[in-house]
DNA sequence: GTCTATACATCGATAGAC
DNA sequence: GTCTATCGATGTATAGAC
């Protein structure tokens, strides 16, 4: 499953970083070929197709994605915590793996099945139900701890909010001068942007007869 | 600067379709000559290579995407009014261009200098100062209206909410079955939930000595 | 398993007739 | 302006020797 010989492992690193620089269209096998230090009658025999061999370079990196991201705790019960934590990691993960958000949104133009299949193995391998996001602000919801909000809709915000700067990078740094979105600055002042603005804006409203 | 002749605009429609189609690179020039009812030859006459040809479409796509988007009134100094029309603003005006995100997709995998400069020019066009948004926000905050929340950061929360659901279309909708990004349903439960949110999250806090 | 050599297809771009 | 025909480069994939 993971690694088999020597020049797979060679192919793979070398298939990654050129998919990562060219793209999967833009890709050549030559280019791989070279810079695994072999010749692209290889490539073939170990991987049938580019096609096949983009989908064993984009399984790697989306489940090494979601190993990191699902380290920490999920089922925490405390609401605040969870947010905090997961916001944190969140940033903290995709910071460290930039280019693992090219692969996604390459896969999300072709319809992004492979990556809901892994995530939903992802979430079977450690016993979690489907959508334990969902699910946790439902519950903290239920309790009273929250303000009645759409758990999935400010799922969808957070990650949104998390993930923006990342997407729109270029555009980012651009348009406002002094921003590095890779920078511990910049990252320390989102995460806490983002869990202020969130936890401010869920805080259960008094109620008339308070 | 639009239209000249119609073989060109009969050339610009067929590679807007090839180009949303195909992607940048998965365009063939000869399916868009195909399209357009001409042969390829004359797709050099008028466009001198695929490059230039794609940097049209690209140019007129966003170009009228920003007309839309600023159809809205920036000037607002009602800070409720503005935050209001513009989240409502944003997600109607790309769930009715959604094929304008993939445009600005793949400009970002080239930099985003091309995005940057057109809107610079529409901020230009309209006698708008440089980064309007962020500007209304702090003298919001100047007044007291709202907590001091960073106005750059708050910009970029907002629209990482909007545009969220139709960046991540495919999985979302695998992933929460019943969400279709598009539908009037969606997209207005989306309007008020992320409002809701942001509204609550930079109330002012009230002070100790309240 | 690893190589060289090549088959076979396709693409962007151009030459040149009309 | 518009066409046909084709060039030259490059791509994936494979055949066959070692």
């Amino acid at each position: 499953m993971t690694l088999n010989t020597v020049t797979e492992q060679k192919i793979i690193a070398a298939a990654t970083e050129v998919f990562l620089q060219r793209g999967k269209g833009g890709a050549r096998m030559q280019e791989i070929a070279d810079k695994a230090g072999i010749n692209k009658a290889l490539l073939h025999y170990y991987f049938r197709s580019k096609e096949r061999l983009y989908d064993e370079v984009f399984r790697r990196q989306i489940s090494a994605f979601f190993d990191e991201l699902f380290s920490a705790a999920l089922e925490m019960e405390n609401i605040a915590d969870f947010l905090h934590t997961f916001i944190h990691n969140y940033l903290d993960t995709v910071s460290a793996h930039p280019q693992v958000l090219r692969f996604v949104l390459w896969e999300i133009e072709e319809g992004g099945e492979k990556m809901v299949e892994i995530l939903h193995q992802k979430l079977l391998e450690r016993g979690l139900p489907a959508l334990p996001i969902p699910r946790l602000i439902q519950r903290a919801v239920n309790r009273g701890e929250l303000r009645p909000v759409d758990p999935v809709h400010l799922m969808m915000s957070v990650i949104g909010m998390c993930l923006y700067p990342f997407i729109a990078r270029p555009i980012v740094e651009n348009l406002f001068p002094g921003v590095v979105v890779n920078s511990p600055e910049f990252l320390e002042k989102r995460k806490t942007e983002i869990f202020n603005l969130v936890w401010q804006g869920i805080q259960p409203q008094p109620s008339p007869d308070d």
